[in-house]
DNA sequence: CATATAAAGGATAATTTTATCTTTTATATA
DNA sequence: TATATAAAAGATAAAATTATCCTTTATATG
């Protein structure tokens, strides 16, 4: 479903949330050996999300990257379709190219509802929110 | 979710479900035409499933693929796991190594009961009735 | 202001997935 | 039995994704 880059940036975008903030900002370096993803791959994500204003980033000693207020009530769904664009859960699960609810491929209604559950969730609840569950241990980062 | 491997394995089956039988097979060619899938590659993935007994295959002229009585009823899941593996749908969404209900990621819980239903109706559904369904206008495969 | 730090930017490399091509094998039928 | 047909098998190629490396730029701090 989500790319790699995708799922690497949910997981370090809710550890910045929980962990770095304007005053303790991380480096790419450390988030990336916590959550376990390749250094200078996950570093490019950031760098990614960080020109699309879903992070803030500075450079030099003390820089790194952190969640301002705003970034914190952003959308999980924003992180996930700066990096794999609006249409990842609009492909078919079966490759039609023109799958909906008037032209359902075979399996579409076994998916549908639960797809837009999903994406509703997704776009409703904010970062902040995710984190919070995992602070909570309603949820896990590793 | 699934890879492109599996969405011509499936579109092509129940092509073969609706369109071939013992006495009319069809050859790659002709249903890689039908549903749009490159035609080597189709004749790669009926070759896999011809191995594993999920279609019927014979060569030389009037050669060509079919499903049995029995592979009819075969489920559909079965097609996908022959070509993508037991754990296609087991990933995290997010690329969690051990997600699950007890140790869910952020995300778990918006996800694992649209997966639950997806993966039991499709290895509860046989091929045929998929088939059907096609053949009702209660799907599509175009 | 010099220095060290860390991200930005751009090029490159490795791996996986997707797809094609060529040769061999089996078989129906003329 | 010769021929044409179509899958099997195996090698190869193309594309996309994943990942790394190196140079430049910005900036905090001594």
């Amino acid at each position: 479903m989500l790319s790699n880059q995708s799922k690497y940036a949910v997981r370090g975008v809710i550890y910045l949330a929980l962990n770095a903030s304007e005053k303790m900002k991380l480096g790419s370096k450390e988030v990336a050996q916590k959550i376990k993803a390749p250094q200078p791959f996950l570093a490019k994500i950031f760098q990614t999300l960080s020109k699309a204003k879903i992070i803030e980033s500075s450079k030099g000693p003390k820089g790194g990257f952190f969640l301002s207020e705003d970034e914190l009530s952003g959308s999980l769904m924003k992180v996930i379709e700066c990096i794999d664009g609006k249409n990842v859960f609009n492909t078919c699960y079966i490759g039609l190219p023109q799958c909906s609810d008037e032209n359902p491929c075979a399996i579409h209604h076994l998916g549908a509802p639960f797809k837009k559950q999903l994406i509703e969730e997704l776009k409703k609840r904010s970062i902040a929110e995710f984190a919070e569950d995992t602070k909570n241990g309603r949820s896990f980062l590793f």
